[in-house]
DNA sequence: CGGGCTTGGTTCAAGTTTGAAACAAACCTA
DNA sequence: TAGGTTTGTTTCAAACTTGAACCAAGCCCG
């Protein structure tokens, strides 16, 4: 089959979101390494904990909600556990299990880091987009994801939701 | 000042984002990565270098091009140099600088991956985007390319468009 | 029960990224 | 034209990421 090429208009908005992209992360960790100590990545995976009752999480739920592989979120979590901003437990009713708590320490770097953190995402977008971009950023973005997400494995008797696969809460 | 804080409108976007952005790297890097043996990054490079007259670059204009740090491309083209991809000339009006340059292979290669990332990036976006949605996806992605870009240095004389900085092309 | 498959998580080596420091060439400017 | 600054690029060590391999612990089913 003949390879259908990108139109002129789809050519100039992948260069102009592969540049925002790399801009943007630049900019965040760069600003995030300075305040917070931490890149990007390390400052979500505490936000996702923070947000989430009793501020625990197993590990294969924070690597869902972060979008990221577990692997990567186990190198994460020991330096953030060795920084004191993250705590690890066992979980007894699943003896595999680890769950990763947010202690007193990380919340508080996280509400300290919070409003800079803030400012420059808003200086970075917000700050000139319109109410309907916001949608439309929105928009865009839900619909990538769910391409990508829909065909990252096949889809299995798990994957419908009435019998959605998700680790226990860790009795 | 008190912090002004994202919407709930702004969070839903900018969670969205961060999502489709993780997911899509991942996706598009795997994909080279099995078709390639290069991460997307690497690529882009390649891609840059071609488009361009004679295939050849000066570094630091390649790394603004790319909107990627001096140093982090210095370590991806010695790599590619390895590969036979690309290849290093040095200038002579200046001797401290240094070209890149896209050899006959690094050419066969994007030649012949070309068709499977184009497709990987269709799937993952434009194949599910209104032609309005393209448009948006131009202009909020410049608005934050322009937001970043912006304030990255101060503004001195050099930067005014009459005396632009700019390497030469090398004689 | 007793293998054999799946799942939750970590580990390991190889590859990549970072930011600061190092260098050398070019560009002032007195 | 010597000395100081700027510019183009690389280097280095430390941090981070990747994917495959590994290790238990649960699960399934005869």
């Amino acid at each position: 089959m003949t390879t259908r090429w990108l139109t002129a208009e789809e050519q100039r908005a992948w260069r102009a979101y592969i540049a925002a992209t790399h801009l943007l992360e630049d900019a965040i960790d760069r600003q995030l390494q300075q305040e917070a100590g931490m890149p990007h990545l390390y400052y979500s995976i505490l936000a996702n904990l923070s947000e989430v009752p009793d501020r625990r999480l197993r590990m294969t739920d924070l690597a869902e909600k972060s979008k990221i592989t577990r692997s990567r979120l186990t190198y994460a979590v020991t330096r953030l556990e060795k920084d004191g901003l993250v705590r690890r437990e066992g979980c007894p009713s699943d003896k595999r299990g680890s769950t990763a708590i947010l202690t007193d320490a990380g919340m508080d770097v996280l509400e300290r880091t919070a409003p800079g953190h803030v400012e420059t995402v808003r200086a970075a977008i917000f700050d000139h987009l319109t109410p309907e971009q916001v949608g439309q950023l929105e928009e865009i973005s839900a619909g990538i994801a769910r391409a990508l997400e829909g065909d990252g494995g096949e889809v299995t008797r798990e994957d419908l939701p009435w019998r959605r696969r998700s680790s226990s809460p860790c009795t």
